[in-house]
DNA sequence: AGCGCGTATTTTGTATACAAGATAGGCGGC
DNA sequence: GCCGCCTATCTTGTATACAAAATACGCGCT
């Protein structure tokens, strides 16, 4: 066992003078905003890690070491993994340990289906309720989502298209959509270096937008629902191939 | 601070035999299966325990108390409180404790539509999917449902038809519709008393159980699907005006 | 008598100690 | 030489110890 990113201790809330041993109380200057608990702050971590793919599904996640590599001890670390493990990300073994979700193509059918719903559900609300000012915001970012696509920058294009789904959330304005989608879509986020794959599909994936904000422009809600719902259904689709072109491999 | 119930100890897996002074380790008879780890005991009884409002909304979680009532130690009923907290049953503010969470009038007008367009889905994909036996097995709980509407029993009219959307859920076969469906069930339990008060509807309530039987034995699917949108939509309006009529006392 | 401040108490958050289950490795048997 | 069992080691699960934040309480002050 042995990590190379040495300096990525969680921070602390300071103040502790008992003698401890062999606990650096380094604070790492990149560090988020301090989250106060250790646990809460592990949780956040872990969840980035595996994000970022730093920490790939069906990794497995040693107590002892992923604590050393925060600096903090094994108690905040496992309410850490047992509240991942709550949201899907991170799978326990009673007595085996926890390991990073996998996220099977199944799974995917599964999962797309009830987001293109309730994606669907939110771009309907939106087109009722956007302001001139939030179209704005939204066909900025759909230009953004054009310019990635001119440059071929699938990555980009991915936060991109992250960012506007969030945008239009904000102008559904329905906080608990906006939470089982969020929650959807964290563990979508274990498949997102298959997402990054389809670059083939950028160029529908922008109709499809395009097709959306017209729809929104003209307040037609059923239009943009069925537009948005279509749009998932065609990403799994695209996926759904991937996943078999590559089984024959 | 003092328990009634003294007999609430969960299942420890023995053959300890370290001097621990104050800790009995009586099982207890009426125990469900061995979850293994004291942990996911704790939650399941906690669950349990939110679920028959033995602990109210708003109330105050105690880590000691419960922790000694339950006849563990902090350290699993922490962690149990964390997956609560992430499955929202249970709200944690750091450092100031943790409480049972609580579910507004606002909160059940965001999850209603939600669940309506999620079991609407259900109700579709069963139409779609039910043997004969399926079927046979739905006219049984719904033959269940109606001597209970006779009997004017709203609690086991209530579990019943839990029971019955449990089956439908299985007949549609749809693992993650289930996963999502079940998730913001558990939330809805929060108002489960609220929901009890409401004997009036319970004839209205079921019709649309007879006509959602109907279209699924027609293997109507889009009906089956519209009337059990319809459905969970009237129960929503029920609570809310049941809110509204409680607002003005 | 009411209010504020300082201290005592409670309660949370974290670290550590320890036991039992799981794993791995070696030894003997076939 | 391969398989199975037994032991040593590792890892998880739980309890406990302790520190700091939060709360409660009482005292003095105005």
């Amino acid at each position: 066992m042995q990590f190379t990113h040495i300096n990525s201790m969680l921070i602390r809330n300071m103040g502790n003078n008992r003698p401890r041993p062999a606990m650096s109380q380094k604070r790492r200057a990149s560090s988020r905003l301090n989250a106060s608990s250790l646990s809460q702050q592990a949780v956040e971590e872990l969840r980035r890690r595996i994000a970022s793919c730093q920490l790939v599904p069906g990794q497995r996640l040693d107590e002892a070491a992923l604590a050393a590599e925060l600096g903090i001890s094994r108690t905040p670390l496992r309410e850490a993994l047992k509240m991942l493990s709550a949201e899907g990300l991170v799978d326990i073994t009673p007595r085996r340990g926890a390991h990073v979700a996998e996220m099977a193509q199944d799974d995917l059918e599964g999962i797309f289906p009830i987001m293109a719903l309730l994606e669907g559900e939110v771009a309907r609300e939106a087109a009722q309720k956007a302001t001139p000012l939030d179209l704005r915001r939204l066909d900025q970012l759909h230009a953004t989502l054009e310019k990635y696509v001119a440059a071929g920058d699938v990555d980009r294009y991915y936060e991109t298209n992250y960012q506007f789904h969030d945008a239009l959330q904000q102008v559904a304005g329905n906080p608990w959509l906006q939470h089982v989608i969020g929650d959807l879509r964290k563990l979508l986020r274990l498949s997102r270096h298959r997402s990054l794959k389809l670059a083939g599909r950028m160029n529908d994936s922008l109709n499809e937008h395009r097709a959306l904000m017209d729809a929104l422009h003209k307040r037609d809600a059923e239009t943009a629902r069925r537009v948005m719902k279509r749009h998932l259904l065609e990403q799994l689709a695209a996926l759904r191939q991937l996943a078999e072109t590559a089984a024959e491999a």
